[in-house]
DNA sequence: GGGGCAGTTTGCGCCAGCGCAAACAAAGGA
DNA sequence: TCCTTTGTTTGCGCTGGCGCAAACTGCCCC
């Protein structure tokens, strides 16, 4: 796409509050934007890092593979973040695959315009470094959580924060708004589908969540922070 | 300590390699040294972060504790690396405490030096967001290896880290270079002294390390690498 | 040099969560 | 409309690793 892209795209980034129209110019400047469908891969593990994105809409799923296939979901990607920011972490190829969720849209930049950027928009480094000092303390929490807690608060985490990060009101309640199957939230917290389900089934019967087909509302956010924290304050079977 | 910091404490850092002699000058001139006794502790979990710091010698554990009291290792600080750099990541507190594991001497800067270093000596602010960005890789794939390994992989690879890392030559074999109990390696593998204690002894008469109190020495690091990618090339019992 | 403490070892029983397997259901394509 | 694919549910049995408890040992300090 060769017209320049609008600056209105970018200014209502929390990245990019109180930027001047130049700074948002010169950011954009490098970049072009791009769509991905549903299920497509945006960059790939152990690929050559040759661009860094921001996503303006939709959701990613950002996956690690382990040699011998294991895979994991490392985060999943809101519309406004900076992701594939290998460069920033000193790395020359990507640490992870990130996956379109649902179709997205997408800004590119080529990893040659980092340095440029980050002299002339000082304020543009710096939120990509407090990108990466937030994921840097999510990552260590979740260490955490899997050292100290058990299955089922864990995927209550997970559960509430998809809810939170990625939530849409609905009649019933709040609704995870891209589609999430019991497999990825199995792969978000180190357990597998068929434990999530179970717990989902549960919790469906005590009225906390409805779910179906790659969908998860939650009708209970209190119920759930409450199991989150191993409050036993329900009715055990 | 009013005496001016000798610029030969840290020209050897690979943080600080190549820079000029007025560099390391600016770098050290907010800087004093401090000494801090085994079991001391540098900074605490949730304090305000009003200092950044550089380790020169000794060993230094970083734990973080749960609201109930459940401890974790988050990592173990090495000679020559930055830690406590809340503030590169956008923090004002201590997301962990700080804990020498023996006597330690270690250069403290005010935060307030901070933005200063990184426009004087860009090279500086580079080499932290290096640090930052290299401990990210390390948690996610911590994460990963918590949700895809058994315990025993992952106590090896524990092991195998901590004596690459912080390993001392001696003539049975590498000795990890400072005291660490079982409940410590429990607490970087999210398992429990009594299971560390086991494989330890089970490891023992494999012939694989040699351990007593507060100390392991691998003997075999050959054979832990194996345990720990899970070839099934020793005789299990 | 002799307590006493901090760290370690080991036995034993248990259970949360996994693995397997099979049936089921929703979506989509032809 | 039917058929295939992909995701979900649920039963059942097993086991890795934890929790508890008790004994042991090297080390430090008085």
């Amino acid at each position: 796409m060769a017209m320049p892209l609008d600056r209105s795209l970018i200014s209502g980034l929390p990245a990019f509050v109180g930027l001047e129209a130049g700074d948002l110019d010169s950011i954009l400047a490098p970049a072009r934007s791009s769509r991905f469908a549903k299920d497509s891969e945006v960059f790939a593990q152990d690929a050559e890092a040759e661009h860094f994105f921001l996503l303006l809409s939709g959701h990613i799923r950002v996956v690690r593979t382990t040699p011998d296939g294991d895979q994991m979901i490392a985060r999943y990607i809101n519309e406004g973040e900076l992701f594939g920011i290998a460069m920033a972490m000193g790395r020359t190829t990507y640490p992870a695959s990130a996956v379109a969720a649902v179709d997205c849209v997408v800004l590119v930049w080529p990893n040659a315009a980092w340095p440029g950027l980050q002299s002339r928009v000082p304020a543009f480094g710096a939120s990509a470094y407090q990108t990466m000092g937030a994921r840097l303390q999510e990552t260590q929490a979740r260490v955490m959580e899997m050292s100290t807690q058990q299955v089922e608060q864990r995927i209550a985490s997970a559960v509430l924060r998809l809810v939170t990060q990625s939530g849409r009101k609905t009649s019933e309640g709040i609704e995870i708004d891209f589609p999430i199957s019991r497999q990825d939230i199995a792969e978000m917290t180190g357990s597998t589908l068929h434990t999530v389900s179970r717990l989902l089934s549960a919790w469906e019967d005590e009225g906390i969540v409805r779910s179906g087909r790659q969908k998860v509302t939650v009708t209970d956010p209190h119920a759930l922070m409450l199991i989150a924290e191993n409050r036993p304050s329900r009715s055990r079977k």
